[in-house]
DNA sequence: GGCATCCTGACC
DNA sequence: GGTCAGGATGCC
């Protein structure tokens, strides 16, 4: 579910409620399958009396970096998949039947990971988990050292189309199904359009389309179809924006042709035929 | 690449 | 009852 906006927006928030807060203990996991490491003892023996230096993002995955206790030198990853909410509850507010974790605070208040699906994972990782995790993911599209010049080097070494290979983490970090196409459809490219034919100012029309797109949704705090909510439990406003996202049979905002929803690498996909074609249609 | 799988809830 | 869902992985 969450995207990059979303996640970037969670961190955010966040940041500006648990840092320098104390983790006091585990009030609650009941689905031990999203610990993927380490192992459950250690998880729980770790976190309790550690303090939560900094919240921040890379890719998907959220980042708590801990600072002393026994929680020094380790950073709590959480990963939201599809259907995670990770918000500071209210005091009053007790845990559901699909909250699998919920961490105490010093203050009195409580992280709570939320996840129907139970798809969402937690890795608590020492610094070389957390270099091999980096290592693992794409460039940072919003990074400042991410320029139009590398990402046509990127594009040029793979004949993939385009949908999957912006979906590939491990080629460009952070984007899901909603900004992929939101993405292409700005930068008028079919999502099968094979990454290498595209020339320069193609490359360049969808380095730009990124930034806007992904700035757009981090500005109006992430896109909320079902279950998003951000960082104090509140859902986003990105949704407002979308171009072609959910959007088949209505209007393009370009050309006011009807937007078409198919199949792209086995996801849903949105896009105007019109804007959108390939070069030998 | 395609496809199944991990899960549950919403919707038709 | 069947289909779909913002993600990722592991198997052809």
């Amino acid at each position: 579910m969450p995207e990059l906006p979303e996640v970037e927006t969670i961190a955010r928030d966040l940041n500006a409620q648990v840092r320098h807060r104390t983790i006091t203990g585990i009030e609650k996991l009941d689905w031990a399958r999203m610990v993927e490491t380490p192992d459950l003892p250690q998880f729980r023996a770790t976190l309790p009396g550690s303090q939560i230096q900094q919240a921040g993002r890379r890719a998907k995955w959220l980042l708590l970096t801990l600072d002393r206790g026994h929680g020094s030198g380790w950073t709590l990853a959480l990963h939201l998949r599809m259907s995670g909410r990770l918000w500071v509850a209210d005091p009053a507010d007790l845990p559901d039947q699909h909250t699998h974790l919920v961490l105490a605070l010093d203050d009195q208040r409580r992280m709570f990971f939320r996840d129907p699906r139970k798809f969402g994972r937690v890795r608590l990782l020492d610094p070389a988990g957390l270099n091999a995790l980096d290592a693992a993911l794409g460039p940072e599209p919003l990074s400042d050292t991410f320029t139009a010049e590398q990402f046509h080097t990127m594009l040029g070494q793979h004949r993939t189309p385009l949908k999957p290979l912006l979906l590939n983490q491990a080629f460009l970090a952070g984007l899901g199904n909603i900004y992929v196409d939101e993405t292409l459809w700005l930068a008028r490219l079919h999502p099968l359009r094979p990454a290498n034919t595209l020339e320069a100012d193609d490359t360049a029309h969808l380095h730009t389309a990124l930034r806007t797109v992904l700035e757009r949704a981090i500005a109006a705090g992430g896109s909320t179809l079902r279950d998003y909510r951000n960082g104090y439990g509140n859902i986003g406003q990105n949704q407002a924006f979308f171009a072609v996202y959910g959007c088949q049979g209505k209007p393009c905002p370009h050309c006011a042709t009807p937007i078409v929803r198919c199949v792209v690498a086995q996801r849903g996909t949105h896009l105007c035929p019109f804007c959108q074609k390939l070069p030998d249609q």
